[in-house]
RNA sequence: GGUCCGGUAGCUCAGCUGGAUAGAGCAACUGCCUUCUAAGCAGUAGGUCAAAGGUUCGAAUCCUUUCCGGAUCACCA
């Protein structure tokens, strides 16, 4: 590695000039800018003050030592800036180091289990565009620490239970005649969303004709603050009269209490159309090339946690109340006190989240536990990694909370009420159309079987899907415009996918491919040399995005490295290079740079198509 | 109110373990396809890095305070 050798040679000889011990990588090397000459610059500043000598004096002197041992070829100072010019010889190895390195950027086997759990559905709707960002980042994120050398496993929890599907499943009983997906061919998980937001339809329509009422009248005239306006007052108190006053909020509270009691008819009910959402989720997954080792489903998990209630009391790490709730005190670590189990020794939703980790550990014996989780739920985890803690549970050391910062519209939060969330489903095909149009325009895939090009083309549109919402940071909101739909041009999937193309479509024209005559190319330029700087910092950038849960880390390098490589492809010839040592150079420098933007893509979830 | 996260170009984002003149893309404007795929390249224009203090040779980056935005603080999940 041309960055290390350099920072190990300059430790050298900082020791040799002045005896100090600095380690190597604390030693700031960066590419030095292009408005200077040189290839990397160190800062000498901070040694120069602890040698007490003025910059410049200890940057020649470094400069000197470096060039006569042969480190380097040549320097210039700037103030406190030593830039260095490289041999030759250096650039040459790194070049045919990576390109013999058939593991790089992969880390070794490391005997350590993760699970990461992600997705998490709802079975009352379809997915949407929350969903593909928690699904995106869940299974980068799964896939770079797998490259790493972890044991990874891909767990989902779907959210199967509850008072919202029992609102579906009883507007498919009162409404539906007995359709079917397969009736009406719509998509599984769409069919059952739409009972959904019919039962909220009808609800709505009761409930504003039962606020003209007595009842109503007589609940406005109690309300506590005598100031609030009728409007305000009915929009608020909407749970209440769903829990109080609505036959259909009675049905549908009635349904989930059946289903609790195990109820033949509800429970097959509750089955068929699960299993239309789970084919239905299935599809979208498959299109994203997402998917799952294993499931825990809600109607399972639900009823855990109990026993490490009872554990936790007899610990004292719980303390019960009264009433018989079990509760935790966190103020001492400066969270609240906490409920852990209700006073009907029903457990809640931290409950089962321990509950759930326990069963996983018994399952997985895992190492770590990454939980990607939007960022509402920050305390939660806060809260549950606390109370494993104190239970000494093996892999407490190991939980994370992949905190993720919603998606908005540019008109604020989607909301499923007011119809503003962009689905799944829809946007993949939009922008499939869109890459279609763009296709069709350019004529490149003309030859080809329409199989293959819908299967480029796909390829491209969810590049372009996917990249976009992996290049940002995840712990940032992000907003997502739907009229502007995803670029194809400029920082996109497509531009990166575009440049592998030209480089597989050069690999394919030459004819000679002999990489030992690469020793003998003499005049390696600027473009060349920034293109393996890059090239090289690759398995450091996968280590950083592994260790910090940061999939956007790969997606930023994989736009630099493009950017780099269209740059050289526009610049430098390659097949009509005019010596063949520079053709065989250069073609071993597009083939390593090919192959790491698939491998960087790989990790994103992104293929590579050949032709575009 | 407490806690957490964010605020960088008109818009979307990099840069944040302190280093040279703060970078990209989109949108606008201008060039470049008889030469390796123009989903490309090059250029013009666009900035008080929310604000104020502090630390230092040096601050977008670290510290303090303030302002703005979001989340959260349920016997919901």
């Amino acid at each position: 590695m041309i960055k290390q050798d350099l920072q190990n040679a300059l430790s050298m000889t900082i020791k040799e000039l002045y005896g100090l011990e600095i380690a190597a990588s604390d030693l700031l090397v960066v590419p030095t800018k292009k408005e200077y000459k040189g290839d990397f610059t160190l800062t000498v500043f901070p040694i120069a003050g602890k040698v007490k000598k003025a910059p410049p004096v200890a940057s020649k002197e470094i400069g000197d030592r470096m060039v006569t041992k042969g480190d380097i070829l040549s320097y210039e100072v700037v103030q406190g800036f030593l830039n260095m010019e490289l041999n030759r010889q250096s650039w040459i190895h790194a070049l045919t180091n990576i390109y013999n390195d058939n593991s790089f950027g992969h880390g070794a086997p490391k005997d350590q289990t993760v699970l990461v759990e992600y997705c998490s559905p709802n079975t009352n709707k379809p997915l949407h565009l929350g969903h593909i960002r928690n699904m995106l980042l869940g299974s980068s994120t799964a896939r770079i620490l797998e490259v790493l050398g972890y044991n990874v496993k891909r767990i989902q929890v779907i959210n199967d239970r509850g008072i919202a599907i029992c609102k579906s499943m009883l507007a498919w009983q009162k409404w539906a005649h007995g359709a079917t997906p397969e009736s009406t061919h719509i998509k599984g998980d769409h069919f059952v969303g739409d009972y959904y937001v019919l039962f909220e339809r009808h609800f709505r329509e009761e409930y504003t004709s039962w606020q003209s009422g007595p009842e109503a009248e007589k609940e406005f005239s109690q309300r506590k603050d005598l100031s609030t306006a009728k409007e305000d007052f009915f929009s608020e108190y909407k749970n209440v009269y769903f829990n109080k006053f609505s036959p259909l909020g009675k049905e549908a509270r009635e349904m989930l209490l059946s289903w609790e009691a195990n109820d033949p008819e509800v429970k097959a009910l509750w089955a068929k159309m699960n299993q239309w959402v789970y084919k239905g989720f299935e599809e979208t997954c498959n299109k994203l090339g997402v998917y799952f080792d294993s499931s825990d489903y809600e109607s399972v998990t639900y009823l855990l946690g109990k026993d490490a209630v009872e554990k936790g009391l007899s610990k004292g790490i719980f303390y019960k109340k009264e009433d018989g709730s079990a509760w935790i005190n966190l103020e001492d670590a400066g969270m609240d006190q906490k409920l852990v189990l209700r006073s009907d020794g029903t457990s809640i939703y931290i409950t089962q989240d321990f509950g759930t980790a326990q069963m996983r550990y018994e399952k997985y014996h895992m190492d770590k536990c990454i939980y990607v989780v939007a960022n509402e739920q920050d305390y939660h985890f806060k809260v549950l990694f606390e109370i494993l803690k104190r239970f000494k549970e093996p892999y407490a050391g190991g939980l994370y909370h992949l905190s993720y910062g919603m998606v908005e519209l540019p008109e604020g939060k989607m909301k499923s009420r007011e119809g503003t969330v962009v689905d799944a489903d829809d946007l993949i095909d939009e922008v499939i159309s869109e890459a279609k149009a763009n296709a069709s325009e350019r004529g490149e895939l003309n030859g080809l079987s329409s199989e293959d090009q819908n299967k480029i083309i796909e390829s491209i549109a969810l590049g372009a899907i996917k990249f976009f919402m992996l290049k940002v940071n995840p712990k940032k909101g992000m907003v997502f415009n739907p009229k502007e739909s995803v670029d194809l041009q400029g920082q996109t999937g497509p531009y990166i996918q575009n440049a592998f193309v030209r480089i597989q479509s050069v690999l394919r024209k030459s004819n000679s491919f002999d990489a030992s005559l690469i020793h003998e190319y003499k005049n390696i330029l600027p473009e060349e040399k920034e293109l393996l700087i890059l090239v090289e910092t690759y398995p450091s950038v996968v280590n950083k995005a592994g260790t910090e849960y940061d999939p956007s880390e790969i997606a930023n390098y994989a736009y630099a490295l493009a950017k780099a490589f269209h740059k050289f492809y526009h610049e430098v010839p390659i097949l009509r290079a005019d010596d063949p040592a520079a053709l065989q150079f250069r073609l071993t420098l597009s083939k390593v740079v090919g192959n790491t933007l698939r491998e960087a893509f790989d990790l994103l979830g992104i293929s590579m198509p050949e032709r575009m």
